[in-house]
DNA sequence: CTTAAATGATAGTATTACTATTATATTAGC
DNA sequence: GCTAATATAATAGTAATACTATCATTTAAG
């Protein structure tokens, strides 16, 4: 069974988390209170307690509580890019490529064995909730020189490519992606917690349908 | 000169700030200081010491940020309907009231003559930098029952019905239009701060066309 | 002129987001 | 097996925040 490593930019800890015990047990358990809590409730202290250990030990590893959600968002968008590799290898028209796409975004994930530190499906519910919140501050431009929005970045720039295999002419294919992501978050806020702004029914078929729909239709070249 | 009012869920306040000197001083300046030092770094002690009056004071008014932020922003929402009903007298054709309220959501307002106290422009500027914090935490169910995100439902239905007379088959209008609002919102703001996520040029035309071009080919029937 | 309501002045509390210090345990190199 | 470095634990402390409470004073309404 091979290993597998995702990499987040240094500027994203103090100490690299997934290098010790209880660095993982850091991340494991910060998924875990953020899903439970929500963000704005988890304090390093709450973490610390349930690990059973320090306050000042959890600061080793992340110099505040924005810098862990900055590092679990990128770890996703690093997973992400990862499984969108795998799933490309076998397919070969650039649309299907963004169906699958969108289809990975909204979908719930399964838990990959080979990093039982961090629950992706979990997780995944985490970057749905509180992705905005990384980059809605006043230092979001320090913060991106550091690369905090790395794998955002890097997602929309792939997608952006295919879009372009479709139509080579399409003017906007980062705008289009950069909405459809964060709309692939929203939707399933929406449907959950704020039904009247969302059509779909509980489940991901509905948000999928819309996703796809409304990005190949925006790309297809006028006749 | 007629004067406006925009009027916004009484849940939203504990007192109205809109009936007294106070409480218009408190909008005003909340909103000065929530562009300048962005939401997280304000607090009812600075709002107080900047208009000359006490803490204890602008808790009479509001219960906590969080409700100031959701009263805000309602009012913006409120006051966009306004401004839409306005801009619709004259508009016959359900493509242009779309195409409008595009440019509406996307353009820089001009001060109201009528309502000195609080600045649209500014106001503008905190929706597109704070907007998803309100629904964003683990309150909101309950807040959704109070009205907390009413004035955004309503603009979303709004729309969704212009919508449907286009096409009256489409199936995801909410979900269109609650994805086109709030990525009018989310690309202005990484025009300005993370400019890979966007192919705009500053100014507010390329989000313009983007969005309208996008509303504009999902509607459309498939023929 | 009286009373109620709004505001100001002040104080106090629990929690948070850290920083600092020292002690102890673990590990790695010799 | 000893030493030195490193990681972690234990504890304490600080400044700021997000409130709550009390009482005095001003203002406005009948």
């Amino acid at each position: 069974m091979n290993v597998l490593n995702i990499t987040v930019s240094n500027k994203l800890y103090h100490k690299n988390p997934e290098e010790t015990d209880l660095g993982k047990r850091i991340l494991s358990k910060s998924i875990e209170l953020m899903e439970q809590m929500g963000y704005e409730q988890v304090t390093f202290k709450k973490i610390a307690t349930a690990i059973e250990s320090t306050e000042a030990s959890v600061y080793r590893y992340f110099q505040n509580k924005h810098q862990l959600l900055a590092y679990l968002i990128n770890w996703y968008w690093g997973w992400l890019e990862v499984k969108l590799a795998q799933e490309f290898i076998v397919l070969n028209s650039p649309e299907n490529k963004l169906k699958r796409a969108i289809q990975l975004l909204v979908s719930p994930m399964d838990q990959d064995a080979r990093i039982p530190h961090i629950n992706e499906a979990t997780l995944q519910r985490i970057v749905v909730a509180e992705y905005p919140k990384i980059y809605l501050t006043k230092e979001v431009d320090v913060e991106n020189k550091e690369g905090y929005f790395h794998g955002y970045n890097r997602i929309c720039d792939i997608l952006s490519l295919i879009a372009l295999q479709i139509n080579p002419a399409y003017r906007f294919p980062h705008s289009l992606f950069s909405t459809i992501i964060s709309a692939a978050q929203s939707q399933q806020f929406f449907v959950k917690h704020l039904p009247r702004l969302s059509d779909a029914k509980s489940g991901c078929e509905d948000i999928i349908d819309f996703l796809t729909e409304l990005t190949l239709k925006t790309i297809k070249t006028d006749e």
